[in-house]
Order: structure tokens, then sequence, then C-alpha cells
DNA sequence: GTCTATATGGCGATAGAC
DNA sequence: GTCTATCGCCATATAGAC
């Protein structure tokens, strides 16, 4: 059974204020009443807001990276791989709907080398799945678009998924796999 | 020949300010900075920050509100109205990409009656598109999908091309209307 | 581990001179 | 129309008592 520290709480806490109003709107203080306690009490578990960030990002940017080398290094076909990819944001966005708001949407207050790893491990996994893409379209499994197209409709898709899942009555993962799979590769017509 | 105000000067510089880093991020000094004068100044122009912010995205939510009233009115099939509400999007990101990033990511820091007007016009694009999805899968020009993902799939991909626009060549509008159409109607495989 | 008190600095906004 | 000076407030963070 998993103990869950007072930093842990903290973080928690903290990304559901953050999905509200970003980063920036956010004040220790928020923080601090939403656990019942004073903001300076915050700093005996944290060593700043920057850390209450980074902590929440990179933990799900290095979930992502993980998954992707997991497919990556799988013997399957392209569109297969695809077909993952999607599924593997599908748990993500299950598992941490609220952190993805802030990968989303305040990365960019990142400060130095954690800004640094997350833009690099951004780059990478787009890089790992444009080339996906393109092998998909070399073997004849994907229609012969702009590759960065086929990209970029996929990927914007999933990563409002996280939007989406919660406003929805939060349905059955494996019926939602099933239809986003069929409507990002065979389209709606 | 269009004379451009102060205020629509203000309003620029702070709309590209604000994309970069977010409403909450940028001060009265970053703006005032960026003109060449002193944050004082600026309230010879405006009432205030939050006069930017309203200015910025009602503009262009208004131009939303009036594109999808156009295309309801006309008496064409279901799909063809989604295509034109491709283009529409496709036309607004080109034109307003940076006030685009401002309506995706700081409408929830607009106050009183502008965050009602906002959230209201929004909520009524949605259902007219919602309408139009379900027309066309009655239609049969739809697959039978849930309405909701189809809406979902193809209006998340909208919503963040202003992102991608901007970062990929600036490619003729026309061309990336074509290949957005193809994309989002028939899929990739 | 939490508190009160406080340091330090940046924020939006205003007053009034030029 | 822009400036300097400044107000009042809230931000992150620290020191030290309990």
């Amino acid at each position: 059974m998993k103990t869950i520290t007072r930093k842990e709480e903290i973080v928690t806490i903290a990304s559901q204020l953050f999905k509200e109003k970003g980063y920036n709107a956010v004040s220790m203080r928020d923080i601090a009443q939403a656990m019942g306690i004073k903001a300076a009490s915050l700093y005996n578990h944290i060593s700043g807001k920057q850390q209450i960030l980074s902590t929440l990002i990179l933990t799900v940017a290095v979930e992502f990276t993980n998954g992707m080398q997991t497919v990556v290094a799988k013997d399957i076909r392209p569109i297969d791989k695809i077909r993952e990819i999607i599924e593997l944001h599908i748990d993500i966005t299950v598992n941490h709907s609220e952190a993805l708001a802030a990968l989303n949407n305040d990365w960019m207050h990142l400060e130095n080398n954690d800004l640094s790893s997350f833009v690099q491990m951004r780059e990478d996994y787009e890089e790992n799945f444009r080339r996906i893409v393109k092998e998909g379209i070399e073997a004849g499994e994907l229609k012969q678009h702009h590759p960065e197209v086929i990209l970029f409709s996929i990927l914007s898709t999933l990563r409002t998924l996280y939007l989406w899942y919660q406003k929805r009555g939060k349905l059955d993962v494996n019926v939602l796999k099933k239809d986003m799979v069929s409507v990002l590769l065979n389209g709606i017509t």
C-alpha cells in the first residue's frame, strides 16, 4: 500500500488549481488554503512554487518518453505503432488529467534545467512520432498527405483529450480507445 | 486606408506577448517596454489590462459567431457545412493567430460581463456545430460514431491550428484548407 | 509540522507636471 | 501623449517561536 507523502499531496492539490486558472494565477496562499494550512508551512515540504510545477510536469513527460520508447522498440507495423501511441495518450490522460493541463499550458514557466529537459523530451517525442508516420506513408499504410499534417491532426486531438475526458461522463477507457483509434485513423465519412 | 489607433497598437503588441507567456505573466510594464513608452502612458489609451484582454478575445469570438451563423443559414448539405467551418477556422487562424492564443488559453481571466458573453458565445458555437454533426450522421453522410467524438476530434485540431500554422513555413492558405478538409473528413488510412 | 511576523520586490493603477 | 513619482496591494520566500 502506497503512502502519500505531504509533498505529493501538495503537488496533487496544486495541479487541480493550476488546471482551473493556470500556474501564474494560483498563489502559494491559494494552495495552502486548499490544504487547510498557511502558506509558510508549505516550505517545510517543498523548496518553492517552481518545484511544484516541475515535479508535476516532468513526471508525466517522463511517462510519455518511456511509453514512446517502448512503442518504437516493438517489431510491429507503423500503423499499429500509431494505434499504441493513441492508447498511450488515453492511458496517461485517464491517470493524470490534472497534470496534463499544466504540461500543455504552463510548461513555458519552467526554469533552467527543467525547461531544457522538458523541451528536449517533447522534441524527441514528436520526432519519433514523425518518423513512424513517414514509415507508415512509405509502407502504403497511410495516405500520401504531408506527414506534418497527419502528425498535427492526431497530436492536437490527443493533447487536448484531457479537456474533454472530464467534461464527458468519464466513459469506459476501452470504448474510448476503440472510438478514438477508429476516428483518428479511418476518418468520419 | 485603415488608420491604426494607439489602442489597436497596444492590443496587437500585447497579443504577441500573451501568446508567449500567457496573460498573467505579462505585466503592463512589459507591454509598455515593447512599445517604447512607460507603463503609465498606456492608461491614456486603454482603461486597464482587463480591457486589453477582452478587446482581444471578444473581437475574435464575434468573428467565430458571425461565421457560424452564416454557415448555419446556408441551404447546403451538413458535410458541406463542416467543410465551410473548417475553412472559417483556417481563415481566422491566418488573420488572428496571436489573438487565438489568448482566446484558447486566457479566456478564464476575463471578468464579469466579458466572461459571460464569451462563455455564451462558445457554448452556442459548439451547440451549432454539434447539431450539424448530428444531421450529418442522420443523413448518412458521416459514420455512426458518437457525435461528441467527431465534434471533439475536429474542434481540437482546429483550435490548436494556430500553434502549428506559425511553426510551419506559413504555407499557402488554399493548400492548407484542402489538406485539412481531406484529413479531417476522410482520415489518414 | 505549523504558526506569526516580516523582508523584499513586482504588480496595476493614479496624480500631476511638462 | 508621455513622463516621474508614488500608492496600496499581493506575491514568494525566510526566520524563529511553539
